[in-house]
DNA sequence: GTAGGTTAAAAAATCGATTATCTTGTCTAA
DNA sequence: TTAGACAAGATAATCGATTTTTTAACCTAC
């Protein structure tokens, strides 16, 4: 069973890669303030490599929006808006909702079982000492493997997208115990309505996720300003 | 008033940025072969450029997706498919109608000056003898001014990046007018209810739209192979 | 006091050379 | 004959140094 995931374990081959990896971790983690200017020379002691990777690891973040590249004058973390909470978290309605629908159509009886086992893991992490890192891992995969087999190689690729810039705002504060335990309620109950393939039920729920999550992330936002 | 193009008349701040947009084009447009693996060194002769600018070019494109990155054995073309052919056009369907009836509801007048000047020069660069590069640059703008107003940076940003892989399937063969004359008909009926704010019509002409394109790049793709 | 100009320091971008990895062809042993 | 080992060449990735550009500090003239 190989799933391909960019883990720990994972050698992760050239220097640019791994840089790559941990800069957008960080990133989306909120390690770094937005519309900060990054000093390349203090990267490369913070992150060991050398110049080149690096780079080339700066470069693909900001193709991806992770960063901004203003030309002759380095790259610099994008900066936190109101407006762009509300814009991701409309495209993540839209764009997951169809995901979802298609998923419940397509999904097959591995699909099932790998929901289960991944609103499980997550179930788990939640209990025991959360380790915040590993939550939001387990967070991602759970959503993940929920729209998997929508069929559409790029729509998820977009979510997955959309997935890192939102988790920019979320991620902003301290952790809120009360209403992650409502959203995570809603995690098992989406898995429920998934295996009953009901998809209108599940559609519904699905949009309720993110507009709770879409008010978690707000309220951090504000808060963070 | 700098309006700050990126088109001919830029020198375009760095060395990156120029290969990253001349390799952006050439790979739309369909100057490599699917599949075949850049050598780097024939890119520098032909780009005219050192190897760390070349390099951060492509990491550029991989994230972008128009490279495919292989840990440890450079870069390549990513092969094309009927499968991905559907997919990028499932989606425009999706997204660009989203777009163009938030557009319609949102444009103002400064929009439809805009996009009656970006038909007219589609139209224009149509009837003089067709220069082709110059025929594609008005055909993307006339494109992205008519759903420019949607309210939505990130739905842009998908749209656009769906044209350029949708795009490395439509130029692939030769032209064929014939077909190109129905679908530029077409352009200047979206104007047109663009203009009445008829986003329902809008909306089902631009399906029909993408799928005429569609079965053009399908044609050209099945030609292809 | 401030706009404009000059220059030194800092940072970004690029180059040329080195190192690490993969690929290919050849040889050997079963 | 062929699977595996090995070496040589080719290619990718990285490093260290250089060049270019920006930034900041200071000065001068009005």
């Amino acid at each position: 069973m190989n799933n391909s995931l960019p883990t720990s374990a994972t050698p992760a081959g050239t220097a640019s890669s791994r840089v790559f990896d941990h800069l957008r971790k960080d990133l989306v983690g909120g390690r770094f303030v937005a519309g900060e200017k990054l000093a390349i020379n203090a990267l490369k002691d913070r992150y060991q490599v050398g110049l080149s990777p690096l780079r080339e690891a700066l470069n693909r973040l900001a193709a991806y929006g992770l960063l901004v590249q203003e030309n002759q004058r380095g790259f610099r973390v994008p900066k936190l808006s109101r407006d762009e909470l509300d814009d991701i978290s409309q495209m993540r309605l839209e764009m997951e909702g169809m995901a979802l629908e298609r998923a419940i159509a397509n999904g097959d009886s591995l699909w099932e079982a790998d929901l289960l086992a991944a609103a499980h893991r997550l179930k788990r992490a939640d209990i025991s000492l959360d380790k915040g890192e590993e939550w939001e891992h387990l967070h991602t995969q759970f959503h993940r493997t929920l729209v998997a087999p929508c069929g559409s190689v790029w729509l998820l690729r977009f979510i997955e997208q959309l997935h890192d810039h939102f988790d920019r705002y979320r991620r902003l504060g301290p952790k809120m115990p009360t209403i992650r335990q409502e959203l995570d309620e809603q995690h098992h109950q989406l898995v429920e309505l998934a295996l009953q393939r009901d998809a209108k039920a599940a559609r519904e729920l699905m949009d309720d996720h993110i507009h709770k999550s879409y008010e978690v992330a707000l309220k951090r936002y504000q808060d963070h300003v």
